[in-house]
RNA sequence: GCGGGAGUGGCGGAACUGGCAGACGCGCUAGACUUAGGAUCUAGUGUCAUUGACGUGGGGGUUCAAGUCCUCUCUCCCGCACCA
């Protein structure tokens, strides 16, 4: 037998993959298909990192079993190459981003291909290809021409030294990367997507769908429906309001006081009256500089300012309340004002005494001297007149109806979610396919004339004036109006790199087409993704972004489903060896095409599936690779005690039944860690035994090549099972033959085992009591001892409770 | 801070629905083979202790029985909307 060489063997094998095209997807297809897919990476300079096919190789095992099964599989792969980095490597090197981005994912195509995965390349995307991004700009015009894009004011983060709007990411403590000045908030007009419009939608439909609960509650968490009650504030001495939006109506009464966010328009509109206008002008000019994060935080020490000068009413019992401003209120929740409840509201509670503002208790039940009483099923509402005696929520209910009966307020159901800033003053994104004429206002690029190609620039930095650079291409910007033929001019925003990312999926069921974003024969075939695996961190973003717009594609009759993804599952972060996180600062960062040179693609999607359990994160380790190639080198080996006979070997059957059983249901359940181990534990068994029959190494090979597909390949044909391993079916496995007939049962005396005892599977209670009191060991702690009760559970445990 | 998740040997992890904690692998120890060993094979390996006790981040509880359930608490990781 030759000596196991997996650089030679798994070239040749991916030679020969590519000749056969054994992993084409194929439309129009009578057998049932199956959709896999995995997020399409950002092909940044650096390449793969090991982290990258933890997921591939796990969706890669789903495909390849599928495909054994007999389904017709889409595994796909592409590129979400728009993006920051690609932008500021081509600044930095004067290089242009097209020609960056081509070079990484060559780099990354081929590090993939050295890996095996069984992905169609014949189906790649590329989110930067014209040919890609006229469908991106096409949903976009659809979704203004629905109304569900508009423009909106919104804060971008300007460093005024450097003269350019900076990405949250390069904003760090507050001052810029680049510069290290401080960066300071700026309004910009932006387009928005309206995803609020399906807040609710994007809740209730989660209940058609199989995604893992932790995506499930963060998704939900996120969007953050809450339901209460508007409430207008009388000005005191005008005829103006102050609307609040509160969860908790039942606690109207408490309410001493008003804050009001900093931006609030309250402030602009009485500037005249306010007697303090500097002093709150100056904490307006402090809050601007922090994010909403930085504001909301729980534990900094709470800062705010008395609006002097106007008060409001309370309108449950008209006493007048100061209205105070703080960053803890944020314009972008609710409407950006609160009634303040500090007896019943934790930062209420904490800035009321900061300030010495009175707190009154109107839900009994907690001590209000030293925190907030926050419970609303529990208590009894006091202080309070009419509703006094009420449990909070009976009262909530009973007050939403009195507001509305008195035309004070209203019910509503508020959202955390905001919706999606669309605009991008970058270079390297899809263009926003708009232009502006002052007689017609925003006018759509006609659809004829998609894709509306990102122009050459000389120079990829913003421009000072916080535009993007596109914008300094007049001849480009410079237009004529599409509805009157008068002068306009071009969108020069572009979008941001989400846009490619909420789609690609329906790409691949149909990636060639020039007329459709994919076809619908392709779409009603392929469609909803059956399993969608990816990071956590895509949880509240991409995922949820993509959802929107797959809903809305549903919605105008594009895609035949409201739901693009059956199921979604996650896996954890691989750690370097430090168990930090992956980066090149803190050199820990290992390359894929290392471990394939030394050890082999194969040993590296063992070792990546055999690591842990692939929903948490791990440290990588180098020994536990070795410990993958010794356990290939050992299956290479199985060639040697290969002996004639047909069929399962006896003694080893019901092991096989049980690996089958075991590892089927594993790899379905994202537990390959286990799943391997369970092979191995097989292999041993074929060790211990001396000899194996083809049949048993046939069945072996078949469970291990998902995970290793090369190796098995190769040991396939070398002992002659005939065909292509890939084209063979799974095997199956007989119930029966995966239990035993006789069992080792721990015998307990009072909880604690005293021994073992080997027993038949249909054995009686009784028949087990008489062997345990023969049993040396078991018998001496019944010694001297009356027994008061025994738990027996069959095929179990037998405990015996003695005094 | 808010939202989500995780803590089990020296290390990665396993443990179905409450039923023998530590499968499988790494590492380590001893031995065999070998000119050699960072190769391979064999045996051992939670801790302490002479037949037993202790042991799943920590405290309390429920139960015949708790890693698993309840309660309080500590630590770490992910996300927080312009990184993807």
């Amino acid at each position: 037998m030759k000596e196991y060489r997996p650089n030679e063997i798994e070239k040749k094998w991916q030679d020969i993959w590519d000749e056969r095209q054994p992993f084409k997807a194929v439309n129009g297809s009578a057998r049932e298909k199956y959709f896999a897919l995995v997020e399409f990476p950002y092909p940044s300079a650096n390449g793969l990192h090991v982290g990258h096919p933890r997921p591939y190789t796990a969706l890669d095992i789903v495909s390849r079993k599928r495909r054994m099964e007999g389904y017709n599989v889409l595994f796909a792969m592409g590129w979400d190459a728009f993006g920051l980095p690609t932008e500021n490597f081509a600044i930095k090197n004067k290089i242009h981003p097209a020609i960056v981005t081509e070079q990484n994912v060559n780099r990354f195509k081929s590090q993939l291909k050295s890996i095996g995965f069984s992905f169609d390349w014949s189906r790649e995307v590329n989110t930067t290809d014209p040919n890609y991004y006229k469908w991106t700009q096409w949903i976009f015009l659809k979704l203004f021409e629905k109304g569900l894009a508009y423009k909106q004011e919104m804060p971008i983060n300007w460093c005024p030294s450097c003269k350019i709007g900076l990405a949250n990411e390069e904003v760090v403590q507050g001052n810029c990367e680049r510069c290290g000045g401080e960066v300071v908030r700026r309004v910009k007009n932006q387009w928005m997507l309206k995803i609020t419009e399906y807040a609710d939608r994007l809740i209730k439909d989660l209940d058609t769908v199989d995604y893992i609960d932790r995506v499930r509650t963060q998704q939900i968490n996120w969007i953050g429906k809450s339901e209460g009650a508007d409430i207008d504030f009388m000005i005191s001495g005008k005829e103006d309001k102050l609307r609040v939006f509160t969860t908790r109506p039942d606690t109207l009464f408490g309410s001493t006081y008003m804050v009001i966010a900093a931006e609030h328009p309250l402030i602009d509109k009485y500037k005249d009256e306010i007697k303090n206008l500097q002093e709150v002008m100056n904490y307006k000019e402090e809050v601007s500089k922090k994010s909403d994060f930085e504001r909301t935080e729980l534990s900094k020490e709470k800062t705010g300012v008395e609006v002097k000068g106007i008060k409001a009413i309370n309108p449950a019992n008209g006493k007048e309340i100061p209205i105070w401003i703080s960053d803890y209120v944020l314009m972008t929740y609710g409407t950006g004002a609160i009634m303040a409840v500090p007896g019943h509201d934790t930062r209420d509670w904490e800035f009321a005494k900061k300030f010495g503002l009175p707190i009154v208790e109107v839900i009994k039940g907690g001590n209000i001297e030293e925190e907030a009483y926050t419970d609303i099923e529990n208590g009894k509402v006091v202080n309070s007149e009419f509703i006094d005696g009420m449990t909070p929520t009976e009262a909530k209910e009973y007050m939403i109806n009195w507001l509305e009966e008195k035309k004070l307020g209203d019910r509503r159901v508020n959202f955390k979610l905001r919706d999606w800033v669309f605009s991008r003053q970058r270079y390297w994104g899809e263009p926003i396919p708009l232009v502006h004429c002052e007689k017609c206002g925003w006018v759509p690029v006609p659809e004829s004339e998609l894709p509306l190609i990102l122009p050459n620039v000389e120079n990829y930095e913003p421009t000072d004036t916080g535009e993007s650079p596109l914008a300094n291409i007049r001849d480009w910007v410079e237009t004529t109006c599409p509805k009157c033929g008068g002068k306009a001019e071009r969108e020069t925003d572009t979008m941001p790199q989400w846009a490619g990312s909420s789609w690609y999926f329906l790409r691949y069921t149909d990636p060639h087409n020039d007329s459709e974003l994919a076809s619908q024969e392709a779409l009603n075939y392929w469609m909803p993704v059956d399993w969608y695996n990816g990071g956590m961190e895509h949880t509240t973003l991409h995922l949820l972004y993509s959802r929107f717009w797959h809903k809305f594609l549903y919605d105008i009759g594009v895609v035949p489903e409201a739901e693009p993804y059956a199921k979604r599952t996650s896996h954890g972060m691989i750690l370097g060896d430090n168990n930090e996180k992956m980066s090149k600062s803190r050199g820990n960062v290992v390359n894929p095409d290392d471990i394939v040179n030394d050890y082999g693609a194969d040993t590296l999607r063992t070792y990546e599936m055999f690591i842990g359990d692939f929903e948490k994160s791990v440290p990588w380790s180098e020994s536990g690779v070795k410990g993958s190639r010794r356990f290939l080198e050992r299956v290479w080996k199985l060639q040697d005690i290969m002996v004639k006979g047909e069929g399962y070997t006896g003694e080893l059957e019901n092991s096989i039944h049980k690996t089958i059983k075991k590892v089927s249901e594993d790899y379905e359940n994202l537990k390959f860690n286990t799943g391997i181990a369970a092979l191995m534990s097989l292999l041993n068994r074929f060790n211990d035994f001396g000899k194996i029959q083809k049949e048993d190494l046939r069945t072996y090979l078949i469970l291990l090549n998902p995970v290793a597909p090369h190796i098995t390949e190769e040991i396939w044909q070398a002992t002659e099972m005939g065909g292509y391993l890939h084209e063979t079916t799974w095997p199956k496995y007989d119930e029966g033959k995966t239990k035993d007939d006789v069992i080792e049962m721990p015998i307990q005396v009072n909880g604690k085992v005293r021994g073992t005892l080997t027993i038949g599977i249909d054995e009686t209670q009784d028949e087990i009591r008489e062997k345990a009191k023969e049993d040396e060991n078991i018998s001496r702690h019944l010694q001297g001892k009356t027994i008061v009760k025994e738990i027996f559970v069959k095929g179990k445990i037998y405990n015996i409770v003695v005094k």
